[in-house]
RNA sequence: GCCCGCUUGGUGUAGAGGUUAUCAUGCAGGAUUGUCAUUCCUGCGACCCGGGUUCAAUUCCCGGAGUGGGCGCCA
């Protein structure tokens, strides 16, 4: 019969799945006060042993926290402890002993004594699976590990505190993120992602069969989300992979990574910029607020501090973001000395003069029709100081990097034949998406968000890569 | 695709045309210890591959592979 609830903690709401352990590590240090002096199984991952003689000392952790478990001779046997003294670092151990208050450790005179810890007193262990030795990277140990050291090894890295705190840390962004749209009406859905035509043109796309058709990877929902609108869904959002077949090798770049893409009817760009920095600042101030979050902030901190690297600090950005327009941006990168002119896009040295004076977010709104995507809405009569058109196309930076493009949509049939002339793209390829327009679209607006940037940006992580399980990248895509 | 670095024990590093290749971490053994960033002692373990220069190359040169960074492009 299954425990559909744990029956030694009536208070839990959640299952609780006993099979291997009765408690977790964590546990033991929260509630470790009620549970002195009863019978506990735990297990984990073994992260030191202590103790040749008759005794030994055991830090055990899972996925929860850590105890030490204490083993004399006298309660497992000779036998049991030689094993547990010879065992290798993480192999995964099972205990079955008592909640006990640990000794206190000797405080000097003066020194505050610290609160009270708990360990297990154990009465037997069970081996589940010895580690092999050497291990490819140390998990508790201080030195520097290379990222591909690491990525080769990402399952153990994972074990790695802080490691495990970034990856928590995503689910929570994430969470949040969703929170924040779903609070405004908008409600997620899917798009497929494997397409048969060259969806905006220009990127490179991954080719592959599709049974006897060839097809490609899609490198964005865009054109289907847009789809959505013309069917009437009008607020929809999707979290989700986009691939994109370009040899890049950057610390920002992946070829495969989590877009978070919304559309929205009845919209301007104007309206989806304030939705885009609701959301950002709900991610942020949750994150400050939840305990939970704030835990793997520490955590990440504290590694941090052992390479010597500065604390990342969660500054929850004041709303509105600012925002400058892409002709106040080329004045500024001209004033400060760079070399633009209207037209060119903003490329990375143009970027740092940028984010001189706006180190955080920052919106750049009304990019030149020239250099945004075809799908983008442009108004006649909003012109540049060179007298070319205007778009209704936004990038979100934070810093020198750009986290989200967005913009108002072309819902104008016409129009938007004219754009993929103007930008040499075939109509007639496009004849899918073109078509969701014949029997009128709503006016609309938009925008992707790169989670892994954002997440970058919260944990001032330096690499894409640490913030992605298993990335793909031009070299990599195994495991 | 272009430009610039790097490649030394399991991990991360120092370093030199020649003798026993540094340090940290790790691992093994020992001493001490209800330990807790333990401490101490002893030991183990490495110069990416191919070619060239040289009496001698892990070190210099060329090529390859791998890897890191920058750029373009983008999220």
């Amino acid at each position: 019969m299954l425990d559909v609830l744990n029956p030694l903690r009536p208070n839990m709401t959640t299952y609780v799945a006993t099979a291997y352990r009765t408690h977790t590590l964590g546990e033991i240090q929260s509630d470790g006060a009620k549970l002195v002096g009863q019978e506990v199984t735990v297990a984990g991952f073994m992260e030191a042993n202590r103790g040749k003689g008759a005794i030994c000392f055991v830090d055990l952790r899972d996925g929860t926290g850590k105890t030490q478990v204490f083993l004399k001779a006298d309660n497992v046997g000779d036998e049991s402890l030689d094993m547990v003294q010879r065992m290798t670092r993480e192999s995964t151990l099972q205990f079955i002993g008592t909640v006990s208050q640990k000794r206190p450790p000797k405080a000097k005179e003066g020194e505050p004594v610290p609160p009270p810890a708990y360990e297990v007193v154990a009465n037997s262990v069970t081996v589940i699976a010895r580690a092999e030795a050497p291990l490819p990277l140390g998990v508790t140990d201080t030195v520097h590990v290379a990222l591909d050291t690491r990525l080769d090894n990402r399952f153990l890295d994972l074990r790695r505190a802080h490691v495990a705190a970034m990856f928590r840390l995503r689910g929570k962004v994430l969470q949040y993120g969703r929170e924040a749209l779903i609070n405004e009406g908008f409600f997620e859905t899917h798009t497929p992602k494997i397409v048969a035509t060259a969806t905006e043109g220009g990127t490179d796309l991954f080719p592959m069969q599709y049974f006897d058709t060839p097809a490609y990877l899609n490198q964005s929902p865009q054109l289907f989300k847009q789809l959505c609108m013309s069917g009437g869904l009008e607020r929809v959002f999707e979290v989700g992979p986009a691939f994109r077949a370009e040899k890049h090798d950057t610390y920002r770049h992946l070829n495969e990574f989590i877009s978070f893409d919304m559309e929205c009817s009845w919209a301007t760009d104007g309206d989806v910029m304030g939705v885009l920095e609701r959301m950002i600042h709900h991610m942020w101030d949750s994150v400050s607020k939840d305990e939970e979050s704030q835990q793997h902030i520490i955590t990440i901190n504290q590694y941090r501090a052992t390479q010597g690297e500065e604390p990342v600090e969660v500054i929850v950005p004041e709303l509105p973001f600012p925002r400058v327009s892409y002709c106040d941006a080329i004045d500024i990168i001209k004033k400060k000395g760079g070399k633009i002119e209207w037209g060119d896009d903003i490329d990375a040295e143009n970027s740092d003069l940028l984010a001189e004076d706006l180190p955080q977010f920052y919106f750049l709104p009304q990019w030149p029709m020239e250099l945004k995507p075809f799908y983008i809405h442009h108004v006649e009569g909003e012109i540049g100081s060179t007298g070319k058109q205007l778009s209704r196309g936004f990038d979100l930076n934070f810093g020198r990097d750009e986290l989200t493009s967005g913009g108002q949509r072309e819902h104008r049939m016409d129009v938007l034949i004219e754009n993929l002339k103007d930008m040499e793209l075939d109509p007639e390829e496009f004849e899918f998406y073109i078509a969701g327009f014949r029997h009128g679209v709503p006016p609309h607006a938009g925008w992707g968000l790169g989670v892994e940037r954002i997440l970058m940006k919260l944990t001032g992580a330096k690499n894409v890569r640490e913030t992605v399980l298993f990335p793909r990248d031009r070299k990599r895509i195994c495991p």
